[in-house]
DNA sequence: CGGTAATTTGATAAAAGTCAACGTCTGTGG
DNA sequence: CCACAGACGTTGACTTTTATCAAATTACCG
């Protein structure tokens, strides 16, 4: 029923077999002589947390683990083992429903935590996808709990990772239950500029790694709707869009479209007509512009 | 903006007075001497985990609260300390977004928590309402957070309590990101209906404690869909309706407007058309069933 | 290079929102 | 006890938004 079912087939295994490793390897640790490891004070920066200082961590390492675009980090189904912390790259979380229509449920990058879905039931709820290379750390969840319980700075560490997913759900059901398409797909773009900054990237320019489909599932929106939407963000001049490089050329008109009650501030340069009313006009394109409301 | 505002006035407060709790108190846990407490052990269950029998759970009790249709259990902001888990009851779980408008995130009830999203910043993110006469028990979070650490009994309750608001998550995207007005009002009622269900109350009969606006609010749909849709529902046999009380007359029914895929079945008694049928033909009550597309 | 997937765009239909009016319940105070 | 105010709910007419269907174009992978 869809056709980016590239994506959930298996990865071709030769690169695999050229690294002896055996394919059965995917999905858990052991795979960690081939790609290194990282200390977890290391990795504690990353996902914004301070480590404390007490020198049993300093021999505390994970195994990290590459993914190429395509690949997939676990399965719905696949036995709890191990959460993943994204070092780069970017994935696609993923829940199939029982028609067999895929719903993108989120867009995990470098910084974020997957796989806490797992924790109760013992198995992923998700399918993981890479959409673009990717390294991750691989931290076995019974070797997290148990510093949890012995370093009050790892508790804190995981309720913050629990708490991040709660935000990301009222925010999402903020932008699903309230929000229009355009300004969905407005603050997507401001959700990855944000994000793609916070990690030192460039916050106007970036690569949407997935498909309009995909973008669209996560918005609850058709890809078309996206695919014009988009059209009519770069007509309107608040972006430059060639395929799936975007450039953000009018940050504070994104804001206003989102946030109608924001004051459209003066635009970056030259005289521009307000974020909003560029987007009327280059809406409508079609019929003709009867705006005389009773 | 809304006119639902009675619900965020603070109570009358000569209740409080009456039984000389100064109107500080509401909001901790220094009320418990007014409303008993319960055992750990005899909470448990309630929250569909078993505890171990570790004779120290005998002594570990937590204060109860009673909230009366209308107060607040929290608000966005407050001080986290403790989270609740809801005994019996109903309430509403909202944010006020920046333009003061409302979003109801959840409708906690009994064996539900209330307050995990304050975990990491100290602060409550949300109002949370009783929309009933309620009782919670209050559980102090370091309180908490100490017993998980020394049983692993409570560490998995607490795993357990952060994984149904990702189950939540889950479940709330794909339904505002894929269903229908008419869908997501029947998953909704089939929702509601499991946990009372589950509850030990009736599956089929119970009452709406929130407004049409509010299960709009949720739902992601203005409340004129939520009366256009309920009154639909109960034109197509599917329910029977009567302001806030709900008796769900095709289970069945209701879950083919969910899952089309799914067999309609026979129908519970007399003959009726398919649900969904009986739906198109309610829906056209407006102008003619000119059916006949191109 | 060729085939397939992705994207764009147009025309049209369906869904849901908006605006408006009216009905109904409830609790309060005369 | 009844009248009334205000919140809640229902329904209709109409508009706007988004989905659907279709076709043409472009990019990418092998």
């Amino acid at each position: 029923m869809f056709d980016s079912a590239a994506y959930n087939e298996p990865p071709r295994e030769r690169f695999d077999e050229a690294r002896h490793v055996p394919a059965e390897s995917r999905g858990d640790a052991r795979c960690e002589s081939n790609w290194g490891s990282v200390r977890f004070v290391d990795l504690a920066p990353l996902l914004g947390v301070a480590l404390s200082s007490d020198p049993r961590f300093a021999d505390v390492t994970f195994p990290l683990r590459r993914i190429r675009a395509g690949e997939v980090l676990h399965r719905a189904g696949d036995a709890f083992k191990a959460i993943y912390v994204v070092r780069s790259g970017f994935f696609k979380t993923v829940s199939i429903d029982t028609a067999g229509a895929e719903l993108v449920l989120g867009f995990p990058m470098a910084g974020d935590a997957i796989g806490l879905d797992g924790v109760d039931s013992g198995r992923y709820l998700t399918d993981v996808v890479a959409l673009d290379i990717s390294n991750v750390a691989v931290i076995p969840f019974p070797q997290l709990a148990q510093l949890a319980r012995e370093h009050p700075c790892v508790e804190r560490l995981l309720y913050s990772m629990f708490s991040r997913e709660l935000v990301h759900k009222h925010a999402m059901f903020w932008l699903l239950g309230t929000l229009s398409a355009e300004a969905r797909i407005a603050s997507f773009l401001l959700d990855l500029s944000e994000r793609f900054g916070r990690l030192g990237y460039s916050r106007t320019a970036f690569a949407l790694r997935a498909t309009r489909q995909e973008i669209g599932s996560y918005l609850g929106l058709k890809l078309e709707t996206v695919s014009r939407t988009l059209s009519a963000f770069a007509a309107a001049g608040l972006v430059y869009i060639d395929r799936r490089e975007v450039t953000l050329r009018d940050v504070e008109g994104l804001r206003c479209i989102v946030d109608p009650a924001r004051q459209p501030s003066e635009p970056p340069r030259v005289h521009q007509p307000s974020p909003r009313a560029a987007m009327r006009a280059s809406r409508s394109l079609r019929p003709a512009p009867l705006a005389m409301a009773g």
